[in-house]
DNA sequence: TAGATTGTTAATCGATTAACAATC
DNA sequence: TAGATTGTTAATCGATTAACAATC
């Protein structure tokens, strides 16, 4: 439902997907004073073949790393953070202020992500106009002009499912390009945007078949 | 970092992944007095290929469906729903009744996912004691007592990064085998214990590296 | 030099897609 | 019967793994 990406080096989605928990591993070893890192000390941390480590950081370090002393943990920080675009921050807008809109919105680790959120919208009148986490709420039928005006390119959905497509095209409308959809359902959108699907469903129905297996084997 | 699974009938984990979203449109169409349903309806509603929907459905359906009519939506909704898990209702508990945990708790869809949210934990004396939907908030060092006496097989982590690994520990030690986790820290557990990341680094990752894109070719 | 570690090229494995036969 | 749609078997494509050469 989102088609693979061919990026920069041949660098699969997956392993993409992988390189956060590295960079968060590395920036530990880093303040623990190490300078060097081979290649098998991630693939020890994070349970994978040596292969595929290796592989990853070969992928993903512009300077290569050195047999016998691996690579340079500050260089690979660098390289990743620039691979992922964590160094520049983005803008974005939330939709859909409730619960898990507000969680979101006071959650301060997005930062370092390079996701800034600057505002948000809901249809509710009773919170148009109030501020979560000194963020203002916009009324929802602003959602275009505002995005527009403000320069806008990411969108972040939490609204219930049934505005959630009404919403997108909203986003979409007003110059977003790239959508964080925490709504229940599939969105339909143009080519040039992505939509990226916390798909809960999806991942409760992985728990649910693990869960069913093992206990059936008990 | 959760390698695959081989599911029944040859489902792959994409599928799997994709079952969600279909049920939600075929529950959709039985509203509006549909009964049967070609695949090639799903392929245009999810943007797929006839095929893959096609083999999906083939690969989900007991009875298989019926050239020149399709399927029966009645069967593929109940025989999607068993396979996910969806049908029967697994208790879980959450640890870390933050904004996210409190949001996550205050959502009422997760039932029709077959997850209900028994009670939750929480570090903070301000917390313990106190209510969150209906739900009691214990405190954390009841983690695995509690789990094991509620015979409690899922378990939710919403606390801050650093404390996660602890908290998943004590799951695991309580009897938990499936650990659905919000932290952006990878969990190491043992074999037999399913970690679903919900990925958020990840996602935005992905989301950045397309915008950058996008805006790269303006 | 020997040994650790990287880098590269080929092999395997799994998922998607294509071609075509079967059926109502 | 003709046509729509499913089901099956083979081909392609992409990601991971394996084997081995290169280098410090």
């Amino acid at each position: 439902m989102n088609a693979g990406d061919k990026n920069g080096r041949g660098l699969s989605v997956q392993a993409v997907q992988r390189m956060p928990y590295y960079l968060d591993f590395l920036k530990k070893q880093l303040e623990k004073g190490a300078k060097l890192i081979p290649a098998s000390a991630l693939a020890a941390e994070f349970n994978l073949s040596e292969i595929q480590a290796r592989k990853d950081l070969a992928s993903v370090c512009k300077n290569g790393g050195r047999p016998r002393t691996g690579f340079v943990i500050e260089d690979l920080i660098n390289d990743i953070e620039t691979l992922l675009g964590f160094r520049d921050t983005s803008n974005a807008v939330l939709v859909g202020a409730g619960h898990l809109g507000q969680a979101l919105m006071s959650y301060g680790g997005f930062a370092s992500y390079g996701l800034n959120i600057l505002a948000a919208f809901d249809s509710s009148e009773k919170k148009v106009g109030s501020q979560v986490n000194g963020k203002q709420v916009f009324a929802a039928d602003k959602i275009s002009e505002l995005c527009r005006r403000m320069n806008v390119h990411i969108g972040i959905i939490t609204v219930p499912a049934g505005g959630a497509q009404i919403v997108c095209d909203q986003l979409v409308a007003g110059g977003v390009v790239g959508i964080w959809n925490f709504a229940p359902v599939y969105l339909s959108v143009p080519e040039h945007v992505m939509v990226q699907n916390e798909n809960m469903a999806a991942s409760l129905a992985m728990l649910s078949k693990h869960v069913q297996k093992q206990m059936g084997r008990v």
